[in-house]
RNA sequence: GCGAAAGUGGCGUAACCGGUAGCCGCGCGAGUCUUAGAAGCUCGUCCCGUAAGGGGUGGGGGUUCGAGUCCCCCCUUUCGCACCA
């Protein structure tokens, strides 16, 4: 140990140490409980960035805790290295997506090997390497025979400036999720995940993850799956044997549709409109339509204007009988449901608006309830105002008028009853729908795995077989920005023979999105050089699933749905034997910095020009500051508003404790000076107060470990640091019981520092006389002793009518009366109730007292 | 517009079950050491007031002996969703 604390030198030196004794090498383990900690795998873009550091250091601070605690810490890192910006580069430099990713992945391992995070190296992956997408493709084929994917012509969401598909996820917003740019439509074949038959396991199952999932990432998800429950209704139309049929949540409504409205692009309008007069009017419209939605900029900006037209066609309301126009309108979803919608104005804002804008008629049938319990209670006059107007649908629920035999029903017991009437009657149905549409993986690209399927003239679609797999990328291609897949240019690739009957045929060319890698990743690591398998089932008994998962909230929905969903379909085919794959899921905040020239924080990066980098840092402060600081600055799931003045105080706070363990290291390290416990006796007031101070952090910080409060394990860190440099005992003159309790204090403080700071905290354990290394050495976690942390005297407050005036000095176990003596005794308070009547006396033991006066 | 979460010093934050509001750090101020500066160390730092005391957790009301914490209304901010029938 050196006297000055050189944290290049320090951590140089303990991450070459780790290397050597293999310290996070992990194995499975029978004796031992297993704890998978797990941080989002970076996408290899070139450097690390701020929110990398905080990331991983959130997750190395547990790993380290939960090895302290004597689990078998399972702790990994791999590369999500498919995807665009490869491809990107590729274009822009000339250069191979292959080169430029693995490149970029040695730079980065070096920058993650610097921060000195305790990965079990040997278990790196990187999703673009044979070996691992060979399984991406094996799942395909699974999937595949299972009838889990499949092909269909779809119009896509396109991103014209990076030339692909998106799915709906990531073109959430009408904009690309990676560039921004306004998502176009366009018409491909596209192969699809079943993602849907899963939507009703994916939201029961949410359940098991409550309280371990932040609420607002399940909330997202529950509205991402959408699942709402209504009714298919069948409406005849006139004068043909055509029937539309439309969804619906509120059949109890139906009374007052007033049309019958449908998607632009529903099948049925060009079918049914043959040898109308109206066909071209309506035609030209859907065409506005389409070209509206193809042109459409930011769906950020406020909604579009619905527009519509009258088909002329006629549609008759199974209830009622009634006849009603049928309309073609923009802001009937082709998407959701049926493509079709009862319109009641009445009942629904959006209809309402429509008849506003076109004059449908409006028929109220719901009366408002305003007095439930109340016969009769409600009021038939709603949403009227002075003018007699209706300006605005009623959507409660009340009570049916106007609705034939229905009248009089609540529309709770109508919606029932109405649609078992429908489905008696044989024109409708009770339904389910879901916003969640099937997964679209099929993408344009070259840098991905290649979808494992040959085309062939004679068989049709037939599946690589799967001693064929993997289905390798070619070594190089060409990257000429057209936007056509590289792939379909690669003749070597395209041509080959069909598996089935021999002859000519050619392969698929789209290659699938990177969230199929990502989605089952960290069941790779269990078992990541298995050559036979996706990973050996056992081996994935043992580790997963995984306890912590840490990572940003921006994959609330797209990658933990998708990953909850692949669970499942591993489920399925056997491969593991739970439903949900991921316990507990931190969502870390974003790490922000002020963009010049303005006063916004926003996320550090390249193009604004506010990004720090993270080598820089280490280079200025070490490792152990730069992540004691993010841990410290703010509690996890907060926003990081980036100073560099903090990380000062970081830096300031590990001198100052290695400066304490110099000045006693040689007092420490001397195996004669490693007594016994001694006596209570022999400790001073002093010593026993630091003692409590000891034994009360470790019971802080340990509680904090639960729930990862970072924050305020770093505040308490340094509180007990204040509290040993308070001690003011020089190694020379101390007494046995002196060093006992310092020793006590640093030991602890060292051990507990492990986690946020590991290098400087294992060279001061070192410092302090152990050899071997935290984790070599039967180190355990310190043990808090509730006796040793227990207050000898405490200082009541004393209130007089709910305000503070005056303290007394008490012991944990002074009896209430003596409390409430001393409290009226005291001096100061005495004068505050002199000429009051005292009216009640309130002893809150250990807490305080409260006195009312008159 | 709908839904959710959150508003505490100059700043990041802390406060168990309702029980001394502001722990820890940044910044700032004073002092000390130094030829000087930096670093270090010591002290101070919610506001008003010389003091006694008073006020104070976005605003207003309520429950309670006692409210940052619970309830109601309002304001602001952040996030999510946004024609999903």
């Amino acid at each position: 140990m050196d006297e000055k604390y050189f944290p290049e030198k320090i951590e140089e030196k303990w991450q070459q140490r780790w290397d050597e004794t293999r310290a996070f090498t992990v194995e499975m383990n029978d004796e031992r409980e297993k704890f998978y900690c797990l941080e989002m795998l970076p996408y290899p873009s070139g450097f690390l960035h701020m929110g990398h550091v905080r990331n991983y250091s959130i997750g190395d601070a547990l790993a380290w805790y939960k090895r302290l605690r004597g689990f078998n810490v399972l702790h990994p890192i791999g590369w999500d290295s498919f995807g665009q910006p490869a491809e990107q580069a590729a274009i822009k430099r000339g250069i191979q997506p292959r080169d430029w990713t693995e490149e970029n992945i040695n730079h980065m391992r070096g920058q993650l090997r610097r921060l000195g995070i305790s990965y079990d190296w040997r278990r790196e992956i990187a999703a673009h390497t044979p070996e691992f997408y060979k399984w991406d493709q094996w799942f395909f084929l699974k999937m595949y025979e299972r009838g889990l994917v499949y092909r269909r012509m779809s119009q896509v969401n396109w991103c014209p400036k990076e030339e692909t598909v998106l799915s709906n996820e990531q073109s959430s917003g009408g904009v690309c999720w990676r560039c921004q740019t306004p998502v176009v439509k366009k018409d491909l074949e596209q192969w699809f995940i079943r993602i849907t038959d899963y939507a009703e396991q994916l939201l029961a199952d949410m359940k098991e993850i409550e309280g371990g999932w932040p609420e607002r990432v399940l909330t997202m998800q529950r509205n991402w799956i959408g699942r709402s429950v209504g009714a298919y209704v069948d409406f005849a139309i006139q004068g043909t044997d055509a029937r539309v049929r439309v969804f619906t949540t509120r059949i109890d409504t139906i009374y007052g549709a007033t049309a019958v409205v449908l998607a632009a692009e529903h099948p049925l309008l060009a079918e049914l409109l043959e040898g109308s007069s109206l066909k071209t009017d309506v035609e030209q419209f859907v065409e506005r339509v389409r070209a509206t939605a193809r042109n459409r900029t930011n769906a950020g900006e406020e909604e579009e204007e619905k527009e519509g037209i009258n088909t002329g066609l006629i549609a008759i309301n199974p209830f009622s009988g009634e006849t009603l126009p049928v309309w073609a309108a923009n802001y009937v979803l082709m998407e959701y449901g049926t493509g079709a919608v009862m319109s009641v104005p009445a009942h629904d804002e959006r209809d309402y608006e429509f008849a506003q804008k076109y004059t449908l008629p409006i028929h109220q049938v719901i009366a408002p309830i305003t007095h439930r319990e109340e016969p009769g209670g409600f009021d038939t006059q709603l949403g009227m105002d002075q003018s007699r107007e209706m300006r605005h649908a009623f959507t409660d629920y009340g009570l049916l008028i106007n609705s034939g035999e229905w009248s009089g029903k609540l529309s709770e017991d109508a919606l029932r009853e109405m649609t078992e009437h429908a489905e008696a009657k044989g024109f409708g149905e009770r339904a389910v729908t879901y916003r969640l549409r099937d997964w679209g993986i099929s993408r344009q690209r070259f840098w991905g795995a290649p979808i494992p399927v040959i085309y062939c003239e004679r068989c049709g679609v037939v599946p690589v077989p799967e001693k064929d797999l993997p289905v390798r990328l070619p070594e190089r291609a060409e990257f000429t920005g057209t936007g056509e897949s590289p792939l379909a240019s690669a003749p070597e690739f395209v041509s080959t023979s069909c598996p089935k009957c021999g002859g000519i045929a050619r392969r698929e060319t789209d290659t699938m999105d990177t969230f199929v890698d990502s989605s089952w990743y960290f069941f790779r690591y269990c078992d990541p050089r298995n050559p036979l398998a996706a990973f050996d089932p056992e081996r994935a008994a043992y580790w997963t699933p995984v306890e912590q998962y840490v990572g940003g909230i921006d994959h609330a929905v797209m990658h933990l749905l998708y990953t909850r969903f692949w669970t499942k379909m591993m489920r399925d085919i056997g491969l593991v034997s739970f439903n949900e794959p991921v316990k507990r899921l931190m969502t870390q905040g974003m790490v922000t910095n002020l963009v010049e020239g303005t006063n916004e924080w926003k996320r550090m990066s390249k193009s604004l020009g506010n990004g720090v980098d993270p080598d820089d840092m280490i280079q200025a402060y070490g490792s152990d500051a730069v992540r004691l600081f993010v841990l410290f600055a703010a509690p996890p799931e907060n926003e990081l508003r980036w100073s560099e003045s903090g990380i000062d105080g970081a830096v300031r706070f590990l001198r100052r404790v290695y400066g304490m363990v110099w000045r006693w290291h040689e007092r420490l390290s001397d195996p004669a000076q490693r007594g016994s416990e001694p006596e209570m006796e022999e400790f001073t007031a002093r010593a026993r107060a630091l003692r409590r101070k000891t034994h009360q952090t470790i019971a802080r910080i340990t509680e904090d470990f639960e729930e990862l409060h970072y924050n305020t394990s770093v505040a308490a860190l340094m509180e007990l640091q204040n509290a040993l440099s308070d001690f003011k005992v020089e190694p020379q003159d101390a007494s046995p019981a002196d060093v006992y309790v310092i020793r006590e204090a640093l030991e602890a403080l060292v051990l507990m520092l492990t986690p946020f700071a590991p290098h400087i905290a294992e060279e001061m354990w070192e410092g302090l006389g152990h050899a071997g290394g935290i984790l070599g050495s039967e180190v355990r976690w310190p043990e808090a002793r509730e006796e040793l942390a227990r207050k000898e005297e405490l200082e009541i407050p004393v209130q007089v009518n709910g305000k503070l005036r005056g303290r007394i000095m008490a012991t944990p176990d002074t009896p209430e009366e003596a409390l409430r003596a001393a409290a009226l005794a005291d001096e100061k308070v005495r004068s505050w109730i002199e000429g009051h009547d005292v009216l009640k006396v309130i002893v809150v033991p250990q807490r305080l007292v409260n006195i009312v006066v008159r």
